[in-house]
RNA sequence: GCGGGUGUAGCUCAGUUGGUUAGAGCAUCGGUUUGUGGUACCGAGGGUCGCGGGUUCGAGUCCCGUCACUCGCCCCA
């Protein structure tokens, strides 16, 4: 390979540049400014991480470890992996800076996840997301909070209405192991109705098939026993607070029988938001509770809870962008007030105003060019304006312009521009 | 990883049953004589028709492969 195979990016990866990058800093500006008020700070974990600490956390059957990892082998022996997701990392964190003494925390991340999925609108191999973890309280509280602080990022980057909460219980072990044995009693006596993917479910991960596409499955499941007629009185406590709680605060949301996480250590609440914009990939903002998740990577036991939102989706529903920073243009009608024209962009620009210049062609075309540019002023420099020290300062939205002395530009436009 | 669709100028697309120098709109650049824009008119540049092979006298047009995008499945943010 001499020297790229392609200048093409590599599958799954893309470009971000000025309006696309705009709203992602906007996203990720908005949440953390949110999530400050909220108690939570940032944290940064490394983009890699031991294999292991990926492979421990989300599960040996769980797709994202049996296939979408980019894992290699460094030069020193080891395996890594780039994160697929932040929460794994977050723990680690946790556990290897001896935080535990610290609960309750709270942060905040962000940052790039790569997946080696096959790509689609809405799902690339390496994306952005932020995300929340709050660690060490076991009360519903945690739960309402995290959901509050989701809801209250989504409505102020004007999503409320093209977005809806889907809140479901995983309840506790006990609830979890008695239901999971009713459920798989049930499905097992309709296993011929199952899609073979769910028949292999039915052993290691049951509770996946309530949410399966497939006609068939959907049919086997219409009737299943639901899982929140098999809590305890502990986990339906538990679940009435949360529910109360979001209630209270305004926040509406819809219970999902079928709303489910594949991994053990997930527990109680589990909720999304989504969106019906994005065809396959409508979920924007995903999290649930996970109690077990630390004590299983060896640390104490610490209760945890939080969730992740995909920026690139986030953006994709964003409304457009006003115009940013619109500009002055300094317009010099000939090539001899270029000299003139650079002294005053200068200042200008010292003095804090954003300010482009017209380089070419005759007037016609440098105004044509200060309108392509949205520029909210032509300055307008010639012979004549050279000759007294001045400028013509021209609105261009009103139409109206002014001479000004070259000197009194900066207090002019400080009066005049928006 | 599986199945369907698409791939022609910077962008959106047209391209007739395979047949002469591959088109349009928008965008870009230049001009419409002397210092004033968002209109109008004239003109120019820009494409080895995703890439590679094959069929044919001849392929953007047919066949195969490949890559990318896209929709659904899977998975998930």
């Amino acid at each position: 390979m001499p020297f790229v195979s392609s200048l093409q990016p590599v599958r799954g990866t893309h470009d971000l540049l000025f309006d696309d990058v705009r709203r992602h800093r906007l996203i990720e500006a908005t949440a953390f400014e949110i999530a400050q008020r909220y108690g939570y700070g940032e944290i940064a974990t490394p983009v890699f991480e031991f294999t292991d600490v990926f492979a421990r956390t989300l599960g040996d059957t769980s797709d994202i470890v049996t296939k979408e990892m980019y894992t290699f082998e460094t030069k020193g022996g080891e395996s890594v992996t780039l994160r697929p997701e932040g929460t794994a990392g977050v723990a680690r964190a946790f556990i290897s800076g001896g935080l535990a003494q610290q609960t309750p925390l709270k942060f905040f991340y962000r940052g790039p996840m790569f997946r080696h999925e096959r790509p689609q609108k809405g799902r690339q191999r390496q994306f952005q997301q932020i995300g929340v973890e709050l660690l060490g309280v076991a009360t519903p509280q945690a739960d309402i909070e995290v959901i509050a602080l989701a809801d209250h990022i989504l409505s102020s980057l004007a999503l409320t209405g093209t977005v809806t909460l889907e809140i479901n219980s995983l309840g506790d072990t006990e609830s979890r192991v008695a239901y999971r044995d009713v459920l798989v009693k049930y499905l097992t006596d309709r296993q011929d109705m199952l899609s073979q993917e769910s028949r292999d479910r039915l052993g290691r991960n049951p509770l996946r098939i309530l949410d399966s596409k497939d006609p068939g499955d959907k049919e086997a499941v219409k009737d299943a026993p639901l899982f929140t007629d098999h809590l305890n009185v502990t986990s339906r406590d538990f679940f009435k607070t949360v529910q109360d709680g979001l209630a209270a605060l305004g926040i509406a949301c819809k219970v999902n029988p079928a709303l489910v996480r594949g991994l053990d250590y997930y527990g109680h609440t589990a909720f999304e938001f989504t969106t019906d914009a994005l065809g396959a990939q409508g979920t924007v903002l995903a999290g649930g509770r996970y109690d077990g998740l630390i004590k299983q990577m060896g640390g104490p036991p610490t209760a945890g809870i939080g969730w992740a939102a995909g920026v690139e989706r986030l953006a994709m529903l964003l409304p457009e962008l006003e115009i940013a920073n619109r500009p002055i243009a300094v317009i010099p009608v000939s090539d001899a007030e270029a000299a003139t024209a650079n002294i005053i962009v200068s200042a200008l620009r010292h003095a804090g105003f954003t300010v482009d210049i017209a380089f070419s062609g005759n007037m016609g075309k440098r105004m044509t060019r200060a309108n392509k540019i949205k520029a909210t002023t032509a300055i307008i420099l010639g012979g004549d304006e050279v000759l007294e020290n001045a400028a013509t300062v021209r609105n261009l939205d009103a139409g109206a312009q002014d001479k000004v002395r070259q000197k009194d530009l900066v207090e002019y436009l400080r009066k005049t521009q928006p």
